[in-house]
DNA sequence: GTCTATACATTGATAGAC
DNA sequence: GTCTATCAATGTATAGAC
């Protein structure tokens, strides 16, 4: 029943970055302090300082836990891929993720962390999409889902945060497939 | 050339509003100090607080001179009128307006400015909508501009950061024309 | 009406005890 | 490894001088 100390520190340090994903979310960067994060960990302020240095590097380790939607995963076309990323992301609210999109207006750090993320996260799109201009309809896509993620999640603007995931991607469906689909199609 | 007392600090008043905007704009509520307001009004920071009693009521009263757009003022259908409003909000910026959504996240006097502003411009849109999910159909549109108006002004997306304005709307015309049509049109 | 000086609270970060 | 005590900095708000 002995504990090593590398495997507590690991374990303490687990419970400190779950916590700190939480009050972050709760919070954002400017408004969360250690005490609180350290009172939701159960543990000591200067614990927190001692495991991560500073309060910026902390949310910079929050940050690295945030999962990158990979669109890949799913099938269809990509239309149907972005949907699906997004319903994902309507169900279930990933906290790093969110405490990201919280703080992304304050704090430098997380403006960069959602410019990569976007960037990496619109390639994809790009990638996927034929038109010329797909770069500039990836990045309009990829500014929909954040207006849609931050009104549902953050916001909580009434209509949008108590619908159905699944009719919300309904009637996005058209929206998506204009922005996805090949321009030349139509024509000749 | 005498200055009475009330004009001169309606002066000092108007000036410190436009300089708080900004300030709030360019740093966001938490950060944004009545030190740097007061600098940037050229004026003493505890004349601020004198004037405008605390903080959040110089927010507040920064929020009274944020504009609501109304939809009725462009003609056309529903869609076309959203468009033209977001049109106008690409192209310049409206300081109060944008410092309101940079501190929405982190203020909540600044999130029911919001959730209120939101819920009349959703008004406008859920009643030119004929579709009986219109209150939803309203929120998601609003959800949409409010991406692409913190992506473009705030985030600084490159993409859309640099994109004509007339681009943006055009790829845009298909997605809110979809959300704001009939549904009943296509069937019978 | 405007500015100076200051009280008061909060927070990030550090040093040392257990 | 963890907690206690503390420092230094910042920022809001107030009282009083000009």
């Amino acid at each position: 029943m002995t504990t090593p100390r590398a495997e507590q520190r690991r374990n303490t340090e687990a419970r400190i970055l779950t916590a700190a994903a939480g009050i972050f979310l709760a919070d954002g960067y400017d408004r969360a302090t250690i005490r609180a994060v350290a009172a939701a960990a159960g543990v000591d302020a200067g614990l927190v300082t001692y495991y991560f240095g500073s309060k910026q590097e902390l949310f910079r380790r929050v940050i690295d836990t945030a999962p990158v939607p990979d669109l890949a995963e799913s099938p269809g076309p990509a239309s149907e891929q972005i949907l699906a990323a997004l319903a994902g992301r309507l169900t279930d609210e990933p906290a790093a993720s969110l405490a990201i999109l919280r703080s992304v207006l304050t704090n430098p750090e997380a403006a960069e962390a959602v410019r990569g993320g976007a960037a990496r996260y619109q390639s994809q799109i790009t990638q996927a999409i034929p038109a010329d201009d797909a770069g500039l309809r990836a990045a309009i896509i990829s500014a929909i889902m954040l207006g849609i993620t931050a009104s549902r999640h953050l916001i909580r603007s009434d209509e949008l945060a108590t619908a159905d995931p699944a009719r919300i991607v309904e009637l996005l469906r058209p929206c998506v497939a204009a922005l996805a689909a090949d321009p030349e199609a139509g024509r000749g």
